[in-house]
DNA sequence: GTCTATACGAAGATAGAC
DNA sequence: GTCTATCTTCGTATAGAC
C-alpha cells in the first residue's frame, strides 16, 4: 500500500521513542526496525527528522488521548483504565517501553517534540477535568484533581520502568481510586 | 583547585541532562559548558562518556535524595518542600531544567544513567516510607502514599515544564497536602 | 594536567541512476 | 518510489607534544 512504508516509520519511530527516548533514536534506527527502505526517506518525509518525530509525537498523542477517553466512562474509570494500558504494556514489553509522550517532554529542547506532546497532555487533561465537572465536581478542584492522576500516573510509569516492577503504577492506581471515590462519592 | 574540571564537568552534565535530556547532550557540550579543557577529558573520565553520565547522575541523584530528605521533617514537609524545590527550579530557570533523574530514567536503554536513577528514586521512596511509619501509617499504605507522592510530583516537572506554567505542580502540590493532612490526621 | 592533531565511525542530508 | 553513492557534520576516542 502506498502509506505502508510511512506508517512502519511511524510506529517504528515511536516504539524506539519509548525505549530508549528520542535523543538516543537516530534515522538509521527507524529505518532498521521498519524495514523501511533506505532510499525512500525523504520521500516520505521532506523535512527530515524533525519531521519524522513531530509527526511520530502528534500521532502517539492521539492514541494515548484515544485510549484515554472513551465517551461513556467516568472520571474513575478513565484513570483506572489509563493506568491499567500501562501496567499490561510494562508487562508486554518486558519494561522496556514508556509513555511515548514522556520521552518527547523530557527532550524540551526539541520544540517539534516537546510541542506535540505538550498539545497531548493538554488534550487529556481537558477530558478528564471535563470529566469530572460533568460528576459533579467543580473547578477548580476537577482541575487540579486530574492533574493529580495524570501526573502521577505518568511518573509512576517511569518509576516502574526503572525498577522493572509493576508496583509503583499499581499502587498509584490504588491510591488514585481511593481519592477519585472519596471526591465522586 | 585540583578537582574543578572535573567537578565543572559533572555539574554542567547534569544541568545539559535537565535541559534537553542524556541521549542530546554530547560531549562537547559538556566541554563547552564547563569551560573545560578539552585535553584533559580522557584524564578525568578515563571511561569515556558512560563514566561521565553515571557520575553525573550518581551525584545528582545524591543531591535530589538530600533535598528531598531533613531528618527533622515529617512525611508531609518532605513531600512539600520536594514539590517547592523545583516549582523554584522551573522559574529560576524559565522552565528549562527539569529533574536530573527523570531525564535519566526515560534512557532506559542506557544501564549507566538508569542504574543510578532508580538507585536514586528508591533511595527517595525508602526515607519517606520511613517517615509516614514512623508518623503512625502502617505498611503496605505507607509504601502506596510515598509512591504516589514520588510519581505525581516527577510527572508534575514534566507537564510544568512542558506548559511552561507552575500550575499542574501547585496543583499536584495541593492535593498531595489535603492526602497527607487527612492520612496523617 | 593541558594542548593540538587526528583517527574513526555514526548520523543527517543530498544527488543521480533505475 | 526506491536504490546506491556520496558529502558533510558531528561525536567519541586516541596519540603525542608541551
Amino acid at each position: 500500500m502506498a502509506t505502508g512504508t510511512r506508517e512502519a516509520m511511524l510506529s517504528s519511530a515511536i516504539r524506539l521513542f519509548r525505549e530508549r527516548g528520542v535523543g538516543d533514536t537516530s534515522f538509521a534506527d527507524v529505518l532498521a526496525a521498519s524495514g523501511a527502505p533506505r532510499g525512500s526517506v525523504y520521500h516520505h518525509f521532506p523535512g527530515g527528522k524533525k519531521q519524522l518525530v513531530s509527526e511520530a509525537i502528534r500521532s502517539a498523542g492521539g492514541y494515548v488521548a484515544a485510549n484515554f477517553e472513551r465517551s461513556t466512562d467516568g472520571p474513575a474509570e478513565m484513570v483506572d483504565r489509563f493506568a491499567r494500558f500501562y501496567i499490561r504494556e510494562l508487562e508486554r514489553t518486558d519494561y522496556r517501553e514508556g509513555c511515548p509522550l514522556m520521552a518527547a517532554a523530557v527532550a524540551g529542547a526539541k520544540e517539534e517534540a516537546a510541542g506535540p506532546a505538550a498539545n497531548a497532555f493538554s488534550q487529556i487533561h481537558g477530558a478528564l477535568t471535563d470529566s469530572l465537572t460533568k460528576s459533579g465536581v467543580k473547578e477548580p478542584r476537577a482541575s487540579s484533581l486530574a492533574t493529580l492522576a495524570i501526573s502521577a500516573i505518568e511518573g509512576a510509569i517511569v518509576l516502574s520502568r526503572t525498577e522493572k516492577s509493576t508496583e509503583p503504577l499499581n499502587q498509584t492506581r490504588e491510591e488514585l481510586a481511593q481519592i477519585y471515590a472519596s471526591v465522586l462519592a
